[in-house]
RNA sequence: GCGGAGGUGCCGGAGCGGUCAAACGGGGUAGGCUUAGGACCUACUGGCUUAGUGCCUACGCAGGUUCGAAUCCUGUCCUCCGCACCA
């Protein structure tokens, strides 16, 4: 039985003592740099945290081994809302919260401890810290840090980085709107809301409708603006309630729930009066960009308290066109509003817009697709609605008679006419949220637009442009995630880089806002290669000046730098850990982190510092379903390092998948993993430094396939796929060592057997570091394997003839036995191999040499007749189709007859203790036997009797 | 809706024009080795056949290109990830 809890705690303490894996500069060791995104310590880490680190840090322990000096730090993120929020929940007794502190096994006492934000930024990085190191990470944690201004040189660090951004012209302000709380006063992401997740702002145009004979300004919403090129009238709800409120100097007619929505994304308004639909219908008024007046005509299907409670139709959709026939249709009713009908029956659809496939009444057209004959179909009618404007964003088109917009596609033109509306003073912007969104304080949103707001300036076509350098300069793994990048860099708009609530770090030059979770780790890697120095000085000490002058910007040296003690070693050691050679995150980190950590290094640092790599992976799931604490299966690290060996978990969750997939943990595979572990652990000690001098051909087999699993490990560990390296390493070599074993009954080749034995445990060391250490004490290795030397191959080791030969030998084993099944023969009294006749193998070797140029059986027969092959043309006729057909028939390494004798007599006494009975092999020509003609090579004739 | 990644056997997944009934692992069945085993070994795990290496049906669905397609092209359906001010 092997312990492997007693072998974790002696090779953790182990490693402690010999400071293993804390990498310090050393110019004459080449370097590399790995990291993982520092996990937000609102909880325990988990599964999920696991995979992605796992990858870090297999590939840290393979550089190790490859001979790079290896530096993998670890932080603690601290920064933004949800800490402080659930603090407050927890201080306001918030029953929610605390059950979720009591699911996670704290008492109450404890529970109330984290009332204060500050309580949780101690207690989580304390226990994931443990956990990366019960499950051996080989990480450097002098170098680990918590964000904010809790940690008063991150701070330092973080106000660098924004006055340098801000200097360069990345910091912009500006505004925007955000889904807010009214009673937290804050704006309420997804995570944060009771209902209403995925809900965001919409924005739509007022347009300014301006009344003849008036200084009155009808406010109509929309989301079509070009539609304002086909305007024909003005709805508005005849029961709604309308007032005149002044904004900015100018009389606004708008819906009465219309007054909150322009406080909150506006201005001020000031109510001067009410106004009924009476009033304003059949007025006129001058609409933008058009040269007529349009009239104002009540409709029942519109809503006073619905955006500006005001519309404008272009009859281009299937609602207005019913609604207006239905008016036309009833005279009367125009005349009990005291409207002139003749008016109302002269409207009709201008057209604006061409679709391909539809005629240019789009309204009518729909009405007719969806048999609607009645305004009261409304079900129809919102259907037709829904797919005329698909339809029409997808594929309509301005048409000339839209001026300057004519030829622009439909959306072109949206954001043309937006931009110039606005410009002209003939519309506002404003937003409407996409559905009820509710805070997790129960107060239903609103949309604010936050002004004086902060942003990063991503939107800038030439940051975009550095970005694109920077990321076809990177290796990404898996290549595949490259497009998702490219889209990313191009998609990314200005970031509000500050919130008003939170931890976090001031912004320098403004203190009323925090700067934002996503925005203070952009570039923060770079603080880890001077985090364990600079944590010794004095924060009062350090000022920009300090940072130019160790991350390499300026030459000049700092301001107080004669009081900074560990002022050079911070040059040395950023100089010589930067750039960052890999990063490791989840796929979904691409479409903000990653890219944003490529913004912020371009803006910042040179060329030479830049990012050298990412890789990206999927969401764990646990045996096949997602992982969730409603289903039961989240898995916490803490738990996972008490129940089950440390090595099975790494090696379960590195197995579980590899690329962009979402990998799995298989429990299965995690509860069997273990004695696995044991059979190799006994693989290794029962063998090693045994075994007699002499090389057999089985010995020429082991070193070729050792050095070919060497070969395709060595290239899965480069390209980051840990479960095909696993495949070679954890199944494939073992198996192979076992083989070796039996071939030569047990007595191996001492010198190719430690080899094996000493590549195993190498090998396995990035996942099962801790019996790998357990081994490599054991076999005698120098040091510890974490330091130990990746085993190079040997191309010229790598021999075709053995691994065939092995191959051979065993599916004729196979063919034996299915011989003797079909003969029913249980204990055969002779088993006979008949070898192919001489002829064959140059036939062979000739269908092989052509199969490339063709695959015509005609033009090979003709290509062998040329041959002295052809004095067996009537067997040849017949073999060479079969062989183009069945192409698995050709051996795929070329031996002569002799040899493959040679190898069958060498397996003789082994195919005679397996069957029990003599076994002969007999060249085809010396046989008479009629099968002997059968024999192929590699396939030799069998007869049992 | 937009952008990305996928759909292969009981399951997880390789394969990405011919050597594919499909690597490797898990699970299952039968047997072996063992005091015992969760180690290890052997066979079977789509169907049908046979003193042997053969045939049929399969790689989401429907077409196409090719002497030949799981692999290339077109269409279609389905699943997953992201779409922001949030870690």
């Amino acid at each position: 039985m092997v312990d492997f809890k007693a072998i974790e705690e002696k090779w953790k303490t182990e490693w402690e003592r010999q400071e293993a894996f804390e990498a310090n500069a050393d110019p004459g060791r080449k370097k590399f740099f790995v990291t993982f995104p520092y996990p937000y310590m609102n909880g325990y880490l988990h599964l999920g945290h696991f995979y992605s680190i796992m990858r870090t840090e297999a590939f840290a322990r393979y550089k190790r081994l490859k001979g790079f000096n290896v530096l993998f730090p670890q932080g603690w993120h601290c920064t933004g809302s949800p800490i402080e929020s659930a603090a407050k929940r927890i201080r306001e007794k918030e029953p929610g919260q605390w059950k979720t502190m009591k699911l996670s096994g704290f008492s109450e006492q404890e529970t109330g401890q984290f009332g204060n934000p500050e309580h949780w930024t101690e207690f989580f990085p304390k226990t994931a810290k443990q956990d990366l190191i019960d499950l051996g990470m080989s990480i450097d944690f002098r170098r680990s840090f918590i964000t904010t201004d809790l940690n008063p040189q991150y701070n330092r660090f973080i106000e660098w980085q924004f006055r340098k951004l801000k200097e360069k012209g990345y910091v912009v302000k500006g505004n925007h709107p955000v889904v807010w709380c009214p009673k937290d006063n804050t704006p309420v992401g997804d995570h944060d809301r009771v209902e209403g997740e995925g809900e965001t702002p919409k924005d739509f145009i007022w347009a300014k409708f301006r009344m003849k004979h008036s200084d009155l300004i009808i406010m109509a919403g929309t989301t079509r603006p070009d539609a304002l090129l086909g305007q024909t009238h003005i709805w508005i709800d005849p029961q709604g309630e309308y007032v005149v409120a002044k904004v900015k100097g100018e009389k606004w007619v708008v819906g009465k729930e219309a007054i909150r929505k322009i406080e909150q994304q506006f201005a001020k308004p000031e109510i001067i009066g009410s106004i009924t639909a009476g009033e304003l219908m059949y007025k006129w008024a001058q609409g933008p960009l058009v040269g007529y007046e349009t009239t104002i005509i009540p409709a029942a299907f519109i809503d006073a308290t619905v955006g500006s409670g005001i519309v404008y139709s272009a009859l281009e959709d299937p609602v207005d066109l019913m609604e207006m026939q239905h008016i036309q249709a009833q005279p009367e009713i125009a005349r009990s509003y005291g409207l002139d009908p003749e008016v109302i029956a002269k409207l009709k659809p201008i057209f604006i817009i061409d679709v391909e496939g539809l005629g240019e009444n789009l309204g009518q057209e729909m009405l007719d697709k969806y048999r609607i004959t009645s305004p009261a179909d409304k079900k129809k009618l919102e259907d037709a609605k829904g797919e005329l404007n698909r339809v029409v964003f997808r594929k309509g088109v301005m048409n000339k008679s839209c001026g300057r917009y004519a030829g622009m596609s439909v959306p072109q033109a949206q954001e043309a006419i937006k931009k110039d509306l606005i410009k002209g003073n003939d519309a506002v912007m404003f937003y409407e949220l996409t559905g009820k969104a509710v805070c997790r304080c129960l107060t239903e949103c609103i949309v604010k637009v936050v002004s004086d707001q902060w942003f990063l300036h991503y939107s800038d076509e030439e940051w975009k442009k550095v970005a694109h350098e920077c990321l076809n300069s990177m290796r990404l793994y898996p290549e595949k995630s490259r497009q998702q990048f490219n889209y990313v860099i191009d998609w990314l708009q200005n970031w509000a880089c500050v919130r008003e609530y939170g931890l976090g770090t001031k912004l320098p030059w403004d203190r009323k806002w925090v700067i934002e979770a996503l925005s203070d780790s952009t570039i923060y890697m770079a603080y880890y290669t001077l985090a364990h120095l600079i944590r010794d000085e004095n924060p009062e000490d350090i000022d920009d000046s300090l940072f130019d002058y160790v991350f390499a910007l300026k030459k000049d040296p700092p301001k107080n730098g004669k009081k900074i003690r560990s002022l050079e070693a911070m040059k040395k050691e950023f100089g010589y850990w930067y750039p960052m050679d890999f990063r490791n995150s989840g796929k979904d980190l691409i479409q903000n982190h990653l890219t944003m950590c490529i913004f912020n290094h371009t803006a910042i640092f040179p060329r030479k510092h830049w990012p050298q790599s990412f890789g990206v992976n999927g969401w764990v799931t646990v045996d096949g379903k997602k992982m969730s604490k409603s289903l039961g299966n989240f898995i916490l690290l803490k738990d996972l390092v008490q129940q089950a060996p440390v090595d099975a978990s790494r090696i379960t969750i590195l197995s579980g998948g590899e690329g962009l997939d979402d990998p799995n943990w298989d429990s299965e595979f995690a509860k069997a993993c273990p004695a696995k572990l044991e059979g190799l652990t006994e693989l290794c000690l029962g063998h090693h430094g045994k075994g007699r001098a002499d090389m057999l051909s089985a010995d020429h087999w082991m070193e070729s396939t050792l050095h070919l699993i060497i070969r395709d490990a060595t290239t899965f560990m480069d390209e980051l796929m840990f479960r095909s390296a696993l495949q070679k390493i954890f199944f494939d070599l073992p198996k192979a060592m076992r083989q070796y074993l039996r071939k030569t009954s047990s007595s191996p080749n001492r010198a190719i057997m430690d080899a094996a034995i000493t590549a195993q445990i190498v090998m396995l060391s990035p996942f099962a570091p801790f019996l790998a250490e357990e081994l490599w004490q054991k076999t005698g290795g120098k040091g510890l394997v974490a330091h130990a030397r990746w085993p190079a191959y040997d191309e010229k080791k790598i021999d075709e003839k053995a691994t065939y030969i092995d191959d051979m030998l065993s599916s004729a084993r196979g063919d034996i036995d299915a011989v003797l099944h079909l003969a029913k023969i249980s204990k055969p009294s002779t088993v006979t191999l008949l070898i192919a006749h001489p002829w064959t193998y140059d036939l062979v070797k000739l269908v092989k040499e052509q199969l490339p140029e063709t695959r015509n059986p005609g033009d090979i027969l003709k290509a062998a007749m040329a041959t002295p092959l052809k004095q067996h043309g009537a067997h040849i006729a017949k073999l060479v189709p079969k062989l183009v057909n069945n192409p698995s028939m050709l051996p795929a390494a070329a031996l002569s007859q002799e040899q493959e004798q040679h190898a069958f007599a060498e397996a003789k006494s082994l195919y005679e203790d397996e069957l029990k009975c003599p076994v002969e092999i007999v060249r085809a020509q010396d046989s008479t036997h009629p099968k002997a003609q059968q024999a192929l090579p590699g396939k030799p004739a069998i007869i049992v009797t």
